[in-house]
DNA sequence: GTAATAAAAGACAAAAAGGTCTTTTATTAT
DNA sequence: ATAATAAAAGACCTTTTTGTCTTTTATTAC
């Protein structure tokens, strides 16, 4: 479903939505190191994200990354769009060139009803409700 | 979800369950040629489901792939595992090394719903049953 | 204004996935 | 037996994804 990239990505968001904030920036070794992913190569999925305003960074001493209120009102949906490219929701299951309610493929409902609910849990909230939860139902990233 | 490879083999025995038996094989280049995917690619993946005995294959003049009975018993499920391994519906979609229903990923409950989903799809049918049912509602491979 | 810090940027490298082409082997129809 | 056929096998090649390392740029604390 997503790639490796956007995994990070989602869980870089999560975890600056859970443990930084505009007074506490979080440095990229601290998010890579604790997520378990790829220094260098987060960097660059962060950079993307930021350049994209779906996070927030300062350089120079006690710089980093956080989300900055705006930030925290976007959905994780629109992370997984800027990495994964905004396809990923609807391409076919089977690959199909062409596959739709019209034109279904053998697994085209099963696999719409799936995204439709992965989706719900991606956009239907906040960034800061989904850390809300997060912390709330004691989940991982 | 499924590797390009994997949809090309789910694709490739369904055409064959639809449209060839053990009197009438199909060629790789038909099968190819049909389903719009690349041949010496393809021929791959027949052979692998061929060593594992989900389709099966005799060489020569009047040969090719076909499913004999056996084959028309089993599941999709087997064809998927086959080529993208068998952990392809139990992986965390967030890519967690450890995402369990006791310990869950933000995603988890829903992945999981949805997952169950495609599985009674790839795995509730023959492969036979699942043909019929494309015929019936005139599905696309 | 200088040194230290941390992100931004960019050049590479490695691995995996996807794809092509050629040779070999088995089968069958003649 | 032989020629023709089609899968099996294997050697490569390309592209994409993932990952590493180095240099540059901006910021801040002193």
């Amino acid at each position: 479903m997503f790639s490796k990239s956007c995994k990070y990505a989602m869980r870089a968001v999560l975890y600056l939505a859970l443990n930084g904030n505009e007074e506490k920036k979080l440095g990229v070794k601290e998010i890579a190191d604790e997520l378990n992913v790829p220094k260098h190569f987060l960097a660059k999925l962060l950079q993307q994200l930021s350049k994209n305003q779906l996070i927030s960074s300062t350089k120079g001493p006690s710089g980093g990354f956080y989300l900055n209120d705006q930030n925290k009102e976007t959905s994780l949906r629109k992370v997984v769009e800027t990495i994964d490219g905004p396809e990923v929701f609807n391409t076919c299951i089977l690959g199909l060139p062409v596959c739709s309610s019209e034109n279904p493929c053998p697994l085209h409902f099963k696999a719409l009803e799936y995204r439709e609910g992965l989706l719900e849990v991606v956009e239907g909230k906040k960034i800061e409700e989904l850390a809300r939860r997060i912390k709330d139902e004691n989940l991982t990233i």
